[in-house]
DNA sequence: AAATTAATATCGATATTTTAGATGTATGGA
DNA sequence: TCCATACATCTAAAATATCGATATTAATTT
């Protein structure tokens, strides 16, 4: 029984089909089939029950795939704890918020870079929501966030108090739709909650993907956004953008690192996190 | 990182030296090499200190070797699991001393056979003290031992009740030296400690390591020995073998089947339970 | 100093395993 | 009926692991 076998078919249960298992893993589907196939043999038990619309797990596949993940993720953990011991080496897999990223990441990742240059280290971006997610699922090691963080599942430190402003293409202009992010996005939530007390919920909101993009339609009038003033400032070099801090207490949200309980951090980790403790922003 | 790789390090760490190692693992020692080389390489390590005599472990190699061994040992008790929740197949290693394997296993195991007819089931047999090591790498899954058992590092539960005898070729005739098992068989303690009570400190041992063998020298007169009578009876059919019962409170003997603490029995072991609280002996 | 010994390392041929990719089969819905 | 989706099967080729012979190394012995 080899690991690529249990992970492929944590994979399978993952995302319900072998075919999109097979995306994921970077290989051809038949690949997929053969290794179910031979996980089930080596049992003599199905796994999966193939149908269209995907594969479900069996029960004795249910049980299988628990005990696989718990195997997998102490295997990993294992791994990592060595690639470290031998050397700093272990690798450091960061989410942050888009507008952390654009902000805050460039001089905290460059102190990081600096201090463990062997550790690779990559860095994936999304909304509090989908990072909290990825945290979970273990496929982050640690993410900034929008804070509070639930403490039952998470731990946390402050990272950075970022200020929340309202941008528009002049002052005091907040006509038209609120551009923000795609739900799950903590700055939106706390945007909405602002235009609903004020008494704006009629306020239509444009979903985008990207800082830049929002930035981009607010400059050219088209309506108004809510962000941290840290990541309006880099853009606005040279722009008509107009900013206007928000009313307590929504000015003012704390960005967290955020970490599984029983995530042992790796040297890089560590050292992230001293450098986070040294220059609290 | 491949489990092969793993076992392969803890198998080199168990025994000493590559060549040792790929003796047991049944391939050529530049497997070996390769293997650990490949390993090495991933962590940009030394695992082991070559030199004359053997491979040592370095600082890195110890903390690897120890995450190791655990690791193993749940991967192969989720495999054990899994093959027993995929049908009861799960394969069941037992360990008992040569007499209770000559004279009490038949009847067991066929029971246990038919009871479980699709579990491998595999028998080693050996002195009390080498079992118990066995159990406690996890080279066996239960074995039958005399008792009573260290109940902090296994669990016993009582299996046969053995009634030891001195075995010699003529009534009283206690001449001679004293045919036993090697060290680690707790009747040859048991034995000497008898003898040492009853003012013989100075009988001579020999050693022999099949009972058959010790039971022909002590036919042949060459001297006595001490046997559950289980055994002796066994094979006394046409002899012309004395037996005499120990004088208390070396007569009763108990052998017990242990397992360790943290054994999870699969079905065939519990079968084996059933059946021995069934029928004690 | 040379020879011996007990280890591991290296290398090329071979065998095995894994993979990709093309194709087949089943099934439900337009 | 035809199409789309999804798993199964098969084959050639690519990758990998193994064997077996030989080289290398370092500590002992002579």
């Amino acid at each position: 029984m080899d690991v690529l076998l249990l992970r492929t078919m944590v994979c399978v249960a993952d995302h319900g089909s072998f075919s999109a298992a097979a995306e994921v893993m970077n290989c051809v589907q038949s690949n997929i089939t053969t290794r179910i196939r031979r996980l089930e043999s080596h049992f003599g038990q199905a796994l999966f029950e193939r149908g269209r619309g995907g594969a479900r797990l069996t029960a004795f596949g249910q049980s299988a795939y628990e005990r696989a993940v718990t195997l997998l993720a102490q295997f990993e953990a294992v791994e990592r704890d060595l690639l470290d011991a031998a050397g700093g080496a272990a690798p450091l897999r960061l989410g942050a918020m888009e507008t952390t990223a654009a902000a805050r990441l460039p001089a905290v990742l460059k102190a990081l870079k600096a201090r463990c240059p062997k550790a690779p280290i990559s860095l994936q971006t999304g909304p509090t929501a989908r990072l909290l997610g990825l945290l979970w699922e273990r496929k982050v090691d640690a993410a900034f966030v929008a804070g509070p963080v639930d403490a039952d599942r998470f731990t946390s430190v402050p990272a950075f108090r970022e200020r929340l402003v309202v941008v528009s293409s002049a002052p005091g202009r907040l006509e038209g739709p609120l551009f923000a992010f795609t739900q799950g996005c903590s700055y939106r939530a706390t945007a909405e909650t602002w235009l609903r007390q004020a008494g704006r919920s009629d306020t239509e909101v444009v979903e985008m993907g990207s800082f830049d993009g929002i930035l981009g339609c607010v400059e050219a009038g088209m309506g108004f956004a809510v962000a941290p003033e840290r990541a309006v400032c880099q853009h606005r070099t040279g722009t008509s953008l107009q900013i206007e801090v928000l009313p307590d207490p929504f000015a003012e949200i704390e960005t967290c690192l955020a970490m599984r309980l029983d995530y042992q951090p790796v040297t890089a980790a560590k050292v992230l996190l001293e450098i986070l403790a040294e220059a609290p922003g």
